[in-house]
DNA sequence: CCAATCCATCAAGATTTTCTGATTCAAGGA
DNA sequence: TCCTTGAATCAGAAAATCTTGATGGATTGG
């Protein structure tokens, strides 16, 4: 990871779709779309140990995706909507320029890749 | 990746925020942004060995989220929008089921994160 | 107090990714 | 044809990630 390549706002953005880069941890977020559950509802869910979950979720925290409350002998966690809104937004902001804008007026509709003028090496 | 967690569903979703998680890949989709560039344009513009760059753009094909177009000597590469768009989708189908109504409605609005009812083991 | 439960964390090993430095191939130009 | 250039690919090393099993803390119930 050179300076030069990466710029520290590129850094969020990698952390972010790495935590969402993985099948266990987008299996617990698919989990948690109906609400909050607790760590060992999980590991009975997924068939998963529960260190293993322990530490796919502490991914899922400390990249923002997740909120946890504990309560009891019991750690609940939960989908931060917010997180996944900014992640949108720098999906968003990954669109060519010209699409960009098409999708700010239109509803995401087709087309060509419009024109370029290659000036190379 | 137990068959158990991995539903063949989730297998795309993570390949695609894999491609995305990697700040030099990143680096790479902001410059095509602009439209397509030769890979010793981009090798030049982020002061990256040739090699290594080959390694992220097959990364970024093998996703779906560049196409290549050979031209004499040179490799242009570019962004395929309908790729994010996909993304953009896998992201709004993370959202707690509640929110995503209201995220459908409305613009995306805060709440909090609704009833809920922890039954545990 | 004692035992059981839920969970985080650690160490160790296995697996995957990433980087570097060749090597190879194709396309041009001299 | 020979040489140069742009780029893919390979091998090996280095680094990051993931899994497993063990340990320990905190909470609860008996």
């Amino acid at each position: 990871m050179p300076a030069t390549l990466a710029p520290a706002t590129l850094a969020r953005p990698a952390a972010l779709f790495h935590a969402l880069s993985d099948e266990t941890r987008l299996a617990i977020l698919d989990l948690l779309r109906d609400g909050e559950r607790c760590v060992c509802e999980l590991t009975a869910d997924l068939d998963a140990a529960q260190s293993r979950l322990s530490f796919h979720l502490k991914v899922l925290k400390d990249a923002g995706l997740v909120n946890d409350r504990r309560e009891g002998r019991w750690a609940y966690y939960r989908i931060v909507p917010r997180a996944i809104d900014e992640a949108h937004d720098l999906l968003i902001a990954r669109l060519p320029r010209s699409t960009a804008a098409r999708e700010r007026s239109l509803g995401g509709g087709e087309a060509p890749p419009r024109d370029f003028r290659p000036r190379c090496c």
